[in-house]
DNA sequence: TTGTAATCCAACATTATGTCTATTATAATG
DNA sequence: CATTATAATAGACATAATGTTGGATTACAA
């Protein structure tokens, strides 16, 4: 892994504009933030912001990439497998009670769901981590109602201020797929 | 209940946006889609466009409404209270088969959610049948959880072709629904 | 047929976009 | 510290969509 040296004035820029575009993204879709707007609040100019971006959904892939980096990150530092299917969710909610006020804004409807996508692919991590012996119709929307419920549920939680503790959240989405998965099993 | 008669030029004016909409919808993102290029599909000059709809989005929300009030007027057909508890959820199903083609337009990624806020109130009303004696905290939850799997689920269906019978979801969903409740209730 | 009203057409100022170049400011290096 | 490299800036540019307007044209309803 080579040590690519990042320019001060880079980190500076990029660093102004993520937190601009976080900031505007708190108050707008993210659709509707003009280039023009972003570097205003940013107080960067816009020619800079082309060098480095291509429009606002650029960056916020950028911010979105760094942001599950970091979560990995948290992860391996708890000594967890990211890509393994035992690690402990708790600990995911646990990073984004942490990050609550970011998670909240990245995962509000301004965001265009650009970040639900990926958490699908941890959430159906989570479920394969179920036996779920039953005909393959079934399994298939159950995994999408399980799924699904479980990103709602996380987004709710962050709405409300993440008051619940990573446990109880945890717990919860973990009985509530039994529950479903219980009433589709084939008798073994 | 006055019946206001309706030119036949504004008719034809805004069938022809409204098919384009749909059209270009199948296609970009709503937030993509300018009034220009709408104009030009639907070969409807854009001034007019101004007089019946302010932006794209003005169009889709009008669009939203008459397709939930033909759901409505469908229900009632089929002797159902739309505002009562306990309509059939299969009836719903029904009518979203024999029109899977512009609800699964409708209800794609390329509408920025226009429509599943309305179908989460049915959900809602949906999920009101359950006898949910639990702890609020966990009533709160397992309702985001079941809305939300719930429309997924339907999306999902329509997404894949809309083959399973509207009873086969209606079931499914039922049952995922009790499954998870009968995890979180009090013992009566 | 005639008055009404909806559509069309053309033009307009305004605004954001994306690109480019010359200039200035800052960082990295010896 | 002085020099070199490069990032950011300011400004200009063509392009394109927006939203609005006034007037000509057309289709409708009665």
């Amino acid at each position: 892994m080579k040590v690519e040296k990042v320019d001060r004035r880079v980190k500076y820029t990029k660093y102004m504009l993520k937190e601009a575009l976080v900031a505007l993204i708190r108050e707008q879709h993210i659709s509707t933030i003009s280039v023009k707007a972003l570097c205003e609040k940013a107080d960067i100019n816009r020619s800079t912001f082309y060098v480095h971006y291509s429009d606002p959904y650029d960056l916020l892939n950028q911010i979105k990439n760094e942001v599950l980096a970091n979560v990995m990150l948290y992860l391996k530092e708890q000594d967890q497998d990211p890509t393994g299917s035992n690690f402990q969710l708790t600990t995911i909610l646990e990073y984004a009670k942490k990050n609550s006020e970011l998670f909240e804004t990245l995962f509000s409807e301004n965001c265009d769901y650009v970040f639900q996508d990926d958490i699908l692919e941890l959430s159906q991590i989570i479920s394969s981590q179920y036996n779920m012996d039953m005909d393959e119709t079934a399994k298939k929307y159950l995994k999408e109602f399980g799924t699904s419920g479980c990103i709602s549920v996380f987004e709710r939680w962050l709405q409300d201020g993440a008051k619940e503790s990573p446990e109880y959240i945890s717990e919860f989405l973990k009985k509530a797929l039994q529950g479903g998965i219980m009433c589709f099993k084939n008798p073994e």
